[in-house]
DNA sequence: GTACAATTGTTGTTTATACAAATGAAATTA
DNA sequence: TAATTTCATTTGTATAAACAACAATTGTAC
C-alpha cells in the first residue's frame, strides 16, 4: 500500500521523510503479523525473542546480559521478561555457582516444545512477508538495511 | 552494521527471517534517533506525529477519528495523547457545534511555533539516515517497502 | 415521538516500557 | 583485611500502550 494513501495525506513528502515513515510503518506491520501468530500460544514478541535466544544457546545457559545484548528490541527490563517465562515454566533461573552475581537462564523442555509448535507459524509469517519481492531484491534489500544502520 | 553482528548470533539465518529482523531493528534505530532529537522539546514521537497532522490541516480543525487514521502508529488512545498536548497548550479542543459527539482539535500558535523549532532537527535526522544510500537506491527502496505491505 | 442501533469519544484497568537508584557479590587496592 | 570500586542483576517509580467497557449523541424505523 502506498505510504501517502496509508497516512491519508495529500502533501508531497521528501523521499528521506518517506523512507523514515515507510520503515516505521512497515516494521509495525510485520510486528503486528508476528504478534497475531504468537497470540494463540500466549507469548509476546519479546518473550518469543528471549525463548529463541535461549534455544540458540544449544544447552549452554545464558545470563541476563547475554540475553539483553542479543535482543531485537534492546529494553532495560530483561529481568521481568524472564520472570514471565519462568511463571509459565518455559525457562528456569539458577544462580551461577562460579560467580554469584550472575544468573544462569536455561530453556526448559516445556519451552523447547512450545517453540517447536510456534516455529512453523512464524516461518509462514516471515515467508509471506518476504515473498512480496523476488529473491534478488530480497538479498539487496537486506544489504541496504544494514547500510542504513551504519 | 551487519544484522548477525548486532544480534551476536553465529547461526545462519534464512533471508526471509533476516528481512523481518532487519526491518524491526532498523525501524527501532531510526525511532530512537527521532526521539533523541525530540527530547529537548519535551514531546514524544507520537505527540509530534499528532502535531504535524494538525498542522497539515492548514487551519481546518481535525476530529479524533481523522487524527487516528493518519497516525503512523495506530494506537487506541488518541484522547489521552491529545490531552497531553492540550496541557502543554500546543493544541485545543472544542465540541463540534454541528455534531456534538465530535470534537474539533486545532493546533495553537504555540504549537505551530514549536513545530517550526523542531522541523530542522527532524529534517536533519531524516536526511542523515537516508544519506546512507544514494538517490536511486532511495527511490527504489521506498517502492519496495510499499510492496512489502501489499 | 419512542425505541433501537450506530457513531464518536472517553475512562478504567491491566500490562509493558524507560530510566534511575539500589542491592549484593566479587575484585581491587591501600 | 578493611575500604573502595566495579559488576550483574533487581527493584522502584513514573509514563505509556493495549484492550475492554462505558457514556453521550445522533440517525432511523416504526
Amino acid at each position: 500500500m502506498k505510504l501517502e494513501d496509508l497516512l491519508k495525506t495529500n502533501d508531497k513528502l521528501p523521499e528521506s521523510r518517506k523512507l523514515v515513515l515507510n520503515m516505521i510503518v512497515t516494521a509495525n506491520h510485520i510486528s503486528e503479523k508476528l504478534s497475531e501468530a504468537l497470540k494463540p500460544f500466549e507469548v509476546s514478541n519479546q518473550q518469543f525473542n528471549v525463548l529463541r535466544i535461549l534455544r540458540g544457546q544449544k544447552g549452554k545457559p545464558a545470563n541476563m546480559s547475554t540475553i539483553q545484548e542479543r535482543m531485537v528490541n534492546k529494553m532495560s527490563n530483561t529481568t521481568r521478561l524472564v520472570d514471565k517465562l519462568i511463571e509459565k515454566n518455559l525457562c528456569e533461573r539458577i544462580v551461577c555457582p562460579s560467580n554469584r552475581r550472575k544468573v544462569e537462564i536455561r530453556i526448559t523442555e516445556n519451552g523447547l516444545d512450545l517453540l517447536e509448535q510456534i516455529d512453523p507459524e512464524i516461518d509462514k509469517v516471515e515467508q509471506d512477508f518476504a515473498m512480496k519481492i523476488n529473491e534478488k531484491e530480497l538479498l539487496s534489500l537486506n544489504e541496504k538495511l544494514n547500510e542504513l544502520r551504519s
